[in-house]
DNA sequence: TATGAATGAGCTTTCATTCAT
DNA sequence: CATGAATGAAAGCTCATTCAT
């Protein structure tokens, strides 16, 4: 945890330093991060660096709780009521990365990294983890007991499937939007209106739904006609 | 490509440089790989290193050629025949995948690695890429003609969706394979007919085939059997 | 000197810093001693040291006089009377400094670590130096005027002589006290009258005096022979 | 141990090195002993001097080894035959001591440091350490088997005696020595003959032999007289 | 062609000290 | 008086690369 004097920064001071952090963690993960990159751009002294974080993993795990922070306040933005069924909650919770990924690219690029070298942020951080495997996995169980999801399902193996699919497919959605995403990304747009981004939507969950639902030959119906 | 100097090596002192290369990328993938430990691990004296190799590139992509190779020669070594339709190579994908991944732990990291990294070998590689975007997708093109795919399927979507679960649900198999996976790696037991990895492939692929295929409803008739 | 400041603090505060100051320069003596742990064990603010203290010597040679004070008051602690010949009272000082050295291993080392480094405390100190070369002369001097000691010593030759012992041979005699270490340690048994203790102080003294006393002469007849 | 690469260096390249980390030690001892100034003082690069060492202990003891060889010609210059009695020996010892500390002043230093340090190098070395505990304590064991020393005389207890002698004394003999000093460093003058040197080692001698030769029982007599 | 010594920039981290509050 | 944030120099060590042999 970053220290007291870190939190006490006026801050502007902060958001600078943060800035800098994020944006090497984006370019480089945290592997490869340098704490060299991260000082010369906050401009901050290098002796300082080491009065606010205690190493590398203090620095990464703060902004991994900054980026859960910003998703959780965009998907509280979004967020048009209750009741849902698991489905529909499964495309806003799409929704909600794909906004993610167009209003903080740098944060949910971090957040792909962080997935992919399994260094997720502690769970005992208040906020939850969007998009992890045992956040899918609850999600499948809840469900199959609202009878959404068909019993036959391995939850954990889709709760991964749904994972890989969530960090790496919604960056596919965002090319296909073309000059919509810029719409989207300054709020001109609502995603939740969109035509275009609500029918690539409609490919995506198409795709996991038919296969997770109970009665995808319905949609079929659908679709075919 | 490494130098003509390289490639005339004699075939065990190749073998040791590779060998080195291979265990430092899936240790630390492209970006953090180190060139000393990649001497340091290969015997050979650090400037031969800059007299095989142009640069880090260089060691890299000649590295991804080589499990290229060892992928499909695994794959060639499986195929037991032709005439399948779609989902039955793709399931004999996976097949290959998770044997891939048994036998040559190392080397599926690195492609892992490289796939993350967006650092696949480059395209004029003569060997192809199994489980590329650009490969499942001219897979899902080859399914929609021969009627397995249904039509409405936007092939470069579901592409990246088969390669994010390439990357990703393989390994997830082989933790539930247990004890199994010893014996695969071995060739002890033949994953083509073993119980378990087949009951697992079931349903990888139930998950997939039912977003994917024309008639899920007719294999809910199989399950519910 | 310690600031004025410093030395109105109040009693439990100083204790705190002396403390802390004391167990970093037992574990890295003079040379070694770092501003920062000190600063760091005693819960001071950074700032505040370097308004207690000048510089470094100033606390190293602040907890020299505190030494001597201790070991000056266990001696007292330990004096029965006056009117002992000159080796009888070597033989209590090296009771001090064995008790000393169990019940402040702290301080001891650290004048350990002084006398090696001849980082001996200003003379201006009010308190003398037990132990130092000037000691051990001036209390020759006095053994040969009492007629204790044997005129053709040369006092600051023997002097010398002593300060090594005094400074090496201790820790080596409490090597040899085995159990006996702790209950010297805790007053449970009184070092003027345990056997053990005694009987290594017998042969120490035996070392020492057989070569300082009157009559070399009697034993050069014996070399001579 | 050093790397092969440091033994192959010219010998006017290592002599710069070595004499860099000679001047660094002596003044600073093993703790506080910097590369950096090791570096700086020797004119390599940083660089080089990782490729010679692998850390600090690594040169400490190489250093160590050279002050062993140092000594061991010395005393073999020195040396006058042999079948002499143990205190003859001693005295011989201390010769040769003293002039390695008029010789060799950094070595020295060096040595003392390391004998209160506890840094000797390790007793794997071919040569060995003159000086030690262990080395007097032999010597000891030897003088009684030859009846040259007293049978009562706890070996191990005189050994630590000796070594502190040894290691604080001569240097006290030197500041005696005045001019007489430069004239032994310079081989103008024959420690061995030189009447004030044969003086002071009288002296010094005393001390010690009276302390442990044969009868002291006939000294107990006079001080029970 | 093979070698490995040489190098300085770079890394992470700790340091003693100052100074505004 | 007490504080602790700020700082840049310096610490130990690794790095990729060059080049003379």
């Amino acid at each position: 945890m970053p220290t007291k004097t870190f939190l006490n920064l006026p801050q502007e001071k902060r958001a600078q330093i943060e800035s800098a952090a994020i944006q090497e963690f984006a370019q480089k993960g945290f592997r490869c991060a340098s704490v060299n990159a991260i000082v010369a751009n906050s401009g901050i002294a290098k002796g300082s660096y080491y009065q606010y974080f205690s190493d590398m993993e203090d620095v990464f795990s703060h902004i991994l709780t900054i980026a859960r922070q910003k998703k959780l306040s965009l998907a509280n933005e979004l967020n048009s009521g209750n009741g849902r069924d698991v489905f529909a909650y499964l495309r806003f919770l799409f929704q909600v990365e794909i906004l993610f990924e167009l209003r903080e690219p740098e944060l949910a690029a971090i957040e792909h990294h962080a997935y992919h070298e399994n260094k997720d942020a502690p769970d005992n951080a208040n906020t939850p983890l969007i998009g992890g495997a045992s956040f899918f996995n609850e999600f499948l169980v809840q469900g199959i007991l609202a009878d959404d999801v068909a019993t036959w399902v391995d939850t954990k193996f889709a709760a991964q499937l749904l994972g890989a699919v969530y960090h790496l497919l919604t960056r596919q959605v965002i090319l296909r939007l073309g000059d919509t995403a810029e719409a989207l990304r300054s709020g001109e747009a609502d995603i939740r209106a969109d035509p275009l981004a609500q029918s690539l939507l409609d490919n995506l969950m198409d795709l996991l739904e038919a296969g997770l639902a109970r009665e995808p030959a319905i949609r079929k119906d659908f679709y075919s006609k």
